[in-house]
DNA sequence: CAGATTTGTATGCTATGCTTACGAAATCGG
DNA sequence: CCGATTTCGTAAGCATAGCATACAAATCTG
């Protein structure tokens, strides 16, 4: 499904004949130094930068996972949310889950669009709209939390119960 | 700089008169169960939730600390990467980073519009294009490590130093 | 040599996230 | 109670990031 380079493994370049034209020795370095690992220097120290190559990791099985579903993280976290709070309002979703009014709203609108989610006013805040499961949108989300199990299993696959809440932990530090 | 909605702290709403027009009580619920941090529910427990959280978190982090350079995560990563291994290729690049050929060139187009590197022919291999910093690349990249290290001590100042090497390594056994 | 693979490239689509701006509604301070 | 401030939803625009697909040239493999 997916040509995806990344699955790619380092294969290791054959030795090269010392006496080709003489390129220089750097670039012969540059492709050649590819071990099993592919050396990243000193930005592996950075823990930024492991954030990100999780992520990117994470996101992409979850993509895959989901994409029969056609579901994205936010889209799942959102339905999620809202069938935990029922009427929730947009602004509480966006605090919530660290977004922006605007980012929230473009969501919703695709949320909102494929009928999983209805739009509602406020009783209590006229500037509200209530937000509301369809009886799809409760269909798809219980369809993603099966597909959400299959994901975690993935990701907790590699740390014992404890590591995993250990990591919860360290990483709830961070955004908290 | 930022209106970032995110900043705003939680105020809890108080204490509503129980018989104003008898609004559900789900959606005042909706609203006013917010104490001092959001009740996210059960998506709480799902470690690509918390992943993807702290990423936006540090990304945001990043990109204020780098607002003035202009420069992106990816950017700084793809620059370090090629002073670390001169000569180096796209492909290498891509592979490293775990990013898909089109989107490395898409940066490396960027970083090249900006005078940071050229492009230039492999002796070894003329399919490749070896990538070097020009001297403003160079220069670019130092500054940019300054703010690295101010980014890093950001994020590393809520661990101990045993708590960040093991950070690491969780988040290395997802990604590796 | 012929076929498969790798590399750089181009194009186009989607998702995400931010900014700025606006109007309506609510809240706060006097 | 009224004016100032804030909140909420919305809209439009911009940048980044990521993916798929397709091509041509170069290289590798059998």
């Amino acid at each position: 499904m997916a040509e995806r380079d990344l699955e790619a493994t380092e294969r290791q370049r054959s030795g090269h004949s010392a006496n080709v034209d003489c390129a220089s020795d750097a670039e012969t370095r540059a492709s050649a130094m590819t071990g099993d690992e592919a050396d990243l220097g000193a930005i592996d120290d950075i823990i930024g930068f492991h954030i990100r190559l999780a992520h990117g990791a994470t996101y992409r099985h979850f993509t895959e996972t989901f994409s029969e579903l056609g579901l994205t993280q936010k889209m799942v976290s959102v339905l999620w949310l809202i069938d935990d709070h029922p009427h929730i309002a947009q602004a509480d979703i966006g605090r919530r889950l660290q977004m922006d009014r605007a980012t929230t709203m473009a969501i919703i609108n695709r949320l909102e669009a494929r009928s999983l989610l209805v739009r509602g006013a406020s009783t209590l805040d006229r500037r509200r709209q209530t937000l509301t499961l369809t009886a799809t949108g409760h269909e798809a989300l219980i369809e993603a939390r099966r597909c959400i199990d299959e994901h975690e299993q993935w990701v907790r696959s590699r740390f014992t119960k404890r590591e995993a809440t250990l990591l919860i932990e360290l990483l709830r530090r961070i955004h908290e």
